[in-house]
DNA sequence: TTATCTGCAAACATTTTGCAGCGAG
DNA sequence: CTCGCTGCAAAATGTTTGCAGATAA
């Protein structure tokens, strides 16, 4: 069947430890950034046999790259980004989760799964683009 | 500005005749087909210049092809898509709009523009996976 | 005329796959 | 010891881009 390595194990770890959809390059990134050597096509072979297993959500970002996310009933949370300087504000609350639930259960959709971004210019970098 | 070409005619023609999402390959074929001979990249060329004026909606499929569709209506609007067969439900209210330019303001952010996407299982399809 | 568009091929980015060697069980 | 797993590099796939020639206005 399936084997135990340490690649696995770390991209497990990994993903415990995220909250929001990551790229497999990300993730390739991320696990080399805490000293977990993992080959590139090994992170993608496990992310996808993660998924064939129902234990990660997998989404589509505009730019056709695949975002990888732990399922779990968590909520997770949404940033707003500002496109000047990229200060970043994470949110809570309920809002989008619930609207898409219901959204979702209108037309019939069961496991609906969401992707949100938000993004502006923030008070500050406002200010300075007036002068 | 923009020029108003054979190619171009042939992809606004024949994006007027469809009704579900294509991928930019299936309306190349879908063209030569009909003898309307244009390059693969002009396809690409002109199915992006569309979407940026937001006369087609643009969707990823899970294969992380682009799929394109005209647009039914003008406004932002989103889409609801089901991860196996792709059917895809736009959706309407204002609900995410205002939410997002509601907290958008609460931090003090201008302009605040956003992206979301909502996949899940349609009821057709989870009715098949129960076999 | 001339700035834009087109087709081709080469470049790109992401993901998949073939294969020889490694290593968990 | 055995297979499944890994890393590498090569291939596949979908999309973008540089450029020389074609063409709408």
């Amino acid at each position: 069947m399936q084997r135990m390595t340490r690649q696995r194990s770390a991209v497990a770890e990994l993903l415990a430890e995220l909250v929001d959809f990551r790229s497999a390059q990300q993730i390739h990134e991320l696990l080399r950034e805490r000293g977990d050597e993992v080959g590139l096509a090994t992170v993608y072979r496990t992310l996808q046999s993660l998924a064939d297993r129902g234990e990660v959500d997998v989404l589509r970002a505009d730019d056709g790259e695949a975002r990888y996310r732990r399922c779990s009933r968590q909520e997770h949370h949404h940033h707003l980004v500002c496109r000047s300087c990229g200060t970043a504000v994470e949110l809570d609350g309920p809002g989008v989760e619930e609207w898409a639930a219901r959204v979702g259960a209108a037309h019939g959709f069961r496991d609906v799964a969401h992707t949100m971004e938000l993004v502006g210019t923030c008070a500050e970098c406002a200010r300075e683009e007036q002068d």
